[in-house]
DNA sequence: AAATCGATCAACCGCAGCAGC
DNA sequence: CGCTGCTGCGGTTGATCGATT
């Protein structure tokens, strides 16, 4: 035997809201609250179902959601979330006050999908995006092309970084693990962070932090949870801050950002 | 000015989880 | 323990709007 209907659909209306229905919906609630949804549109004088009411309270009404774009900052914290718990939408927006698992669902699919797809990054996973995913390449032939870095963009990596030390960078841009598509894979001992005196300071401190402070990734001490990758992704350069982080499996635990002037990294 | 296209986002749908009986 | 009803979640749709041709 199937499920009823949440409600009677016949006569019911649907699309979206009109003015006057919100305003039942908002002076019914902030007078009776919402006790029981299914209930609530007949005693609201509403010809909806219980549950596009409960939506559109929810997802537009509640006074206290936050309206327009998500902030720089909030977009980080989504990306971060995700990577940590999926498309579990409204356990990330419980993270972000005033804005609902829709809300942030949408600029997820709209947004933030398509910045990482450009940065080379696999939203769903958070990992880069194989350069030659869509060809017919035996995997035997595509990890042998991976070998071979183009040498001009090696160059033009080269430019880009004011490196610490060239042999490492050099190392590193020709490692089997480098992306061609600007997403570099760096292993773990190919890393640079600073000591555990500085690994509490900002980013904006940072960059005057000396290089003399730097040492090895594998010192740090990593929770017993979390695992060390094979090989860690950076990816592009925020914008704004000018400063990089790495996706997972950093991310459910601490950030490491890329100062690119410098080529050296910093917990935050 | 009209047609087309792509982006955006509010709203819908189906399902799962949970509580009460 | 199984059934039923309610709520909430996540995927998807479709209306709308602005940009482009």
């Amino acid at each position: 035997m199937g499920r009823q209907p949440c409600c009677d659909k016949v006569g019911l209306k649907k699309g979206p809201w009109t003015a006057e229905e919100d305003k039942k919906l908002i002076n019914f609630i902030l007078t009776n609250g919402h006790c029981c949804w299914r209930a609530l549109p007949k005693l609201a004088g509403l010809l909806r179902c219980g549950k596009s009411c409960r939506l559109r309270w929810t997802n537009y009404l509640r006074p206290d959601l936050k309206r327009g774009l998500l902030s720089e900052a909030e977009e980080k914290l989504v990306i971060e979330l995700h990577s940590q718990l999926g498309n579990r939408w409204s356990k990330i927006a419980s993270h972000l006050p005033g804005r609902t698992d829709n809300e942030i669902k949408n600029h997820w699919n709209t947004h933030i999908k398509k910045k990482l797809k450009k940065m080379g990054i696999d939203p769903l996973t958070h990992r880069p995006l194989l350069p030659s995913a869509n060809n017919e390449l035996h995997q035997e032939q595509q990890q042998e092309e991976d070998k071979v870095v183009d040498e001009e963009q090696v160059e033009e990596k080269k430019g880009v970084m004011n490196t610490v030390d060239h042999k490492e960078t050099d190392a590193f841009l020709r490692s089997p693990g480098f992306c061609v598509d600007d997403v570099p894979m760096i292993q773990q001992h190919e890393m640079l962070v600073p000591s555990a005196s500085s690994t509490s300071s900002s980013s904006s401190s940072s960059s005057s932090s000396s290089s003399s402070s730097m040492h090895k990734v594998e010192e740090i001490q990593l929770p017993s949870w979390m695992e060390w990758p094979e090989s860690t992704c950076l990816y592009g350069l925020d914008d704004l801050s000018g400063w990089d982080f790495i996706s997972d499996p950093f991310s459910q635990c601490q950030r490491i950002a890329l100062d690119q002037e410098a080529w050296k990294f910093e917990l935050f």
